[in-house]
DNA sequence: CTGAAAGCGCTTACAG
DNA sequence: CTGAAAGCGCTTACAG
């Protein structure tokens, strides 16, 4: 663990040079000085040092990834992706799991900087004041999978009409009175704006939004289990659906109506959120807003890296993208027209 | 994104020793100078930089984890827990989500090497030559989280135990013609331990094991579901019980059985291996073999910073440990006690 | 309590 | 094609 570049240049008997040269491959070297260095590499088992070399290039091949919650499957299949696509591409990835609230994001934001990463994914939707100043100031490349509502280079989908669709697709079965499991209103897209097109929706059908059938999660199973099972205990026949802001909330909710000896989508029909492989774990399978999980993280590394190189070249052109995807309303068992007059029956 | 701790003693009026050393608390400072120190470093939004530390000290504050499937919830909740009890002790995680093989391992453990990180967390379990050497000769602190059969500091459960606990509780319930869905061999505790312990197991119970109803896998929802199709085909009627060697696989077996209009646990009896959040959101919940996520991830966690703290000390003693945790058999819906005449009922 | 200077392990103009 | 030397941004004996 001691042996240097210094020590490889004594024991092939050339300069520090001319071994930093055979790493790089950065000039024509004769073939018999790169013989010489190899051998010694192998010799010594050399392993040149990335810190040194970042110090030196101001540049360290690491990405911050800044994840809610890895353990949400459809945030676990994005980092994958992301993971896979940045490593062909030479980068590794520096991964904070943030469980709790926004102080972390900032404390590992900077943590990031310090660390000199070349470029920041932020999936983390809330913002609180340190986290707006850190993002306003820094000179870091960053993307962000959420639209903060700041100059910054995102990749998303459309919420709002993401919400209005799964919305206005259990209104056009037939269903009247919608429950919604939502998320955190702090969370701008998949909590304010996935509510708001639920909202919308409702009220371009002439539909009265009933507040008492909106409860906030967090996007977990068991959350969605808990409000599904309030929903059904305090507003029990005042809804025939209901649209949740993750699947795993809905799978949640359709494990809480059979609990309750209740069907899906007999009794109750239930749309999720994301496409997560959960949607196809339960039964009957959800019907879901699809979101495109590796068109979201290709087009996340790749508008990263084009700011990093870009920034390389010039370093003032920031330029900001928004790139915003297709969702896709994906049809299963989990949601059926409504029928007013439907005898309950066994099948 | 260019102010350097020259610029701050500067600023300050003082020295880069000052600077550094109110940067560190590392000895005693007149309150004056710390306070223009400080004054200085807001002013000017100074972020020092860790490379030139690290390089400094020759410490990271990086460990790195090769995990071979983020996705995986078992092992997302695992990297979700030591993330957290590492970051709380002021490490970062390097992660490397390794879906393909090993060759993609060695490629990782040497860039965690000329990354200098403090230690590295292997969760992969299959070894190969090279892998075999890296492993024989790093001198960075390790842990994994199986048993290579090398003299490797582990962290572990006895997976051939485990595997001898599930298949005797399916025989303890009157099951004989016990179907396994088993990992990948190579795989040398989850593949094979668990494996071996099912086979042990049918042995001492003077079961004889019938090749034809053990299928393997890789761990993944659509392995179960593939194979258990393939043993409903195949091998129909010639079993009553099977254990799986993931719960993801297990659930997926759970679903393939009920697509098959047949019953959990009615007309099949299903065990499966984790205790992750899968288990509890199939209908029926599944029995399973739950590993101690938060111990295992607690103790990997404590275990690799004291090596690194021994290295630290005195650089030679390298202190191998093996920590063997307990397993649990957890007793959910998905098992019932086989009944030779029963009649089948539709309840 | 404070500072000047050497050095961590590399890369890269510059000179030959 | 090859090498001597400066420098990347810090820390840390050493001296005062």
């Amino acid at each position: 663990m001691g042996v240097k570049i210094k020590d490889v240049a004594r024991a092939a008997g050339v300069s520090v040079t001319s071994v930093s040269r055979v790493l790089n491959k950065s000039e024509h070297i004769s073939e018999k000085l790169e013989k010489k260095v190899l051998r010694a590499i192998e010799d010594l088992n050399y392993s040149p040092s990335l810190i040194a070399k970042s110090l030196k290039r101001n540049k360290t091949y690491l990405i911050g990834v800044i994840i809610p919650d890895i353990t949400s499957n459809f945030q676990a299949m994005i980092l994958s992706r992301i993971e896979e696509i940045a490593g062909r591409r030479g980068y590794n990835l520096l991964v904070s799991n943030i469980v709790e609230d926004t102080e972390k994001v900032v404390k590992y934001l900077n943590i990031y900087q310090e660390m000199r990463v070349d470029g920041i994914v932020l999936m983390h939707e809330k913002l609180n004041r340190d986290i707006g100043l850190f993002l306003d100031k820094t000179q870091i490349p960053l993307v962000v999978h959420a639209d903060l509502g700041m100059n910054l280079s995102t990749v998303i989908i459309d919420d709002f009409k993401a919400g209005y669709d799964a919305t206005s697709y259990l209104i056009s079965q037939g269903h009247r009175r919608i429950a919604m499991i939502a998320g955190d209103k702090r969370d701008l897209c998949a909590g304010l704006k996935r509510l708001e097109g639920y909202t919308v929706a409702c009220m371009d059908h002439g539909i009265e939004v009933n507040e008492a059938l909106i409860r906030y999660g967090d996007y977990k199973l068991s959350s969605g289990y808990r409000l599904m099972s309030e929903l059904l205990r305090e507003s029990r026949g005042e809804f025939t659906a209901v649209f949740a802001a993750s699947d795993d909330m809905a799978a949640g909710a359709v494990n809480c109506i059979h609990d309750h000896q209740l069907h899906v989508p007999g009794d109750l029909s239930v749309i999720g959120f994301d496409g997560s492989q959960i949607a196809d774990i339960v039964r009957p399978k959800l019907t879901t807003i699809k979101q495109p999980v590796d068109r979201i993280s290709e087009c996340t590394v790749d508008l990263l890296l084009e700011i990093i190189e870009a920034n390389e070249q010039s370093s003032s052109t920031h330029t900001m993208r928004t790139i915003v995807l297709e969702h896709e309303l994906v049809e299963q068992g989990s949601c059926r027209a409504y029928e007013p007059r439907r005898v309950p029956s066994k099948d």
